[in-house]
DNA sequence: TTATATATGTGTAACTTACACATATGGGGG
DNA sequence: CCCCCATATGTGTAAGTTACACATATATAA
């Protein structure tokens, strides 16, 4: 996905548009801040484990970058909160800005899902022709 | 996804566990040249196109390393045919292995879609919550 | 004192991706 | 004969991603 125009989908956000995506932790640590409201790395790592693809868990450093990304890119604000106990917390907050990327990775994941929707039930439709009569056959 | 265990799934076959996947290169190549039948590289690409995800074509160049790879663990075989006119083609038929393995790729990409379906879902949720009744006053 | 949970990061080897480029065969047009 | 194009098979690689090792600091409990 990185590095340049691989399609031309018009002016439609696309997987090979939103730039330095680091695959899918972006949009995952955006849905949960914006659903925590106000939060911080560590507990968002945790709220997003539910949520993270393949089996495996968020990769908590990764999640601290996506947040650095996210900041530099004006989708969330962050102050430091000090007034609790135990280590300082960088808490964080959703801009506008931020919402709308969200908005903008639902379509990209959207239709993402639906291809890989397709190359599965292709994958089955071959499987089912070639693999149970030999099954069948043998069982 | 590289590298190692990154979840224990048991015996299941899982994402972090089918070795050196150009993402979905094999999986694509794979089912394609099962329902071909018999079929070279070239071929492939092109019936490969209309399940390629994100938009972008299968690249081509990656669908010959995947042949090859492919070749090397067993799940393809090849010969070259020389009889017609034109550049040799290198022709290949899906393994009995081969089809094992396609299945162990839908139980991946199955457990993938749902994973990424449940963050779709959540994002959406997120939104509605919270672009909705902006958009609804602002328009 | 040591261990553990919380909290925020840096560094990087291994791997993936998109694309540039190389090579060769044969057919058609000029 | 030469050039261009479609077919056909590859190699090389810069830029980007991923998983994990490691560093650091605060507070609480054993």
């Amino acid at each position: 996905m990185p590095r340049g125009k691989c399609c031309n989908r018009g002016n439609r956000p696309c997987s090979c548009e939103m730039g330095n995506l680091y695959r899918f932790t972006e949009p995952i640590v955006l849905a949960c801040l914006a659903r925590l409201g106000i939060s911080h790395g560590y507990q968002i790592a945790q709220a997003a484990e539910s949520l993270a693809v393949t089996h495996a868990g968020l990769d908590v450093p990764a999640v601290y970058r996506v947040l650095r990304r996210l900041e530099n890119n004006g989708y969330v604000q962050s102050t430091w909160d000090t007034s609790r106990s135990g280590p300082a917390r960088r808490e964080y907050v959703v801009t506008s800005a931020g919402l709308e990327h969200l908005d903008e990775w639902t379509v990209v994941l959207g239709d993402y899902l639906a291809s890989l929707n397709g190359v599965l039930a292709e994958c089955r439709q071959v499987l089912q022709g070639r693999l149970c009569p030999e099954e069948t056959e043998n069982r």
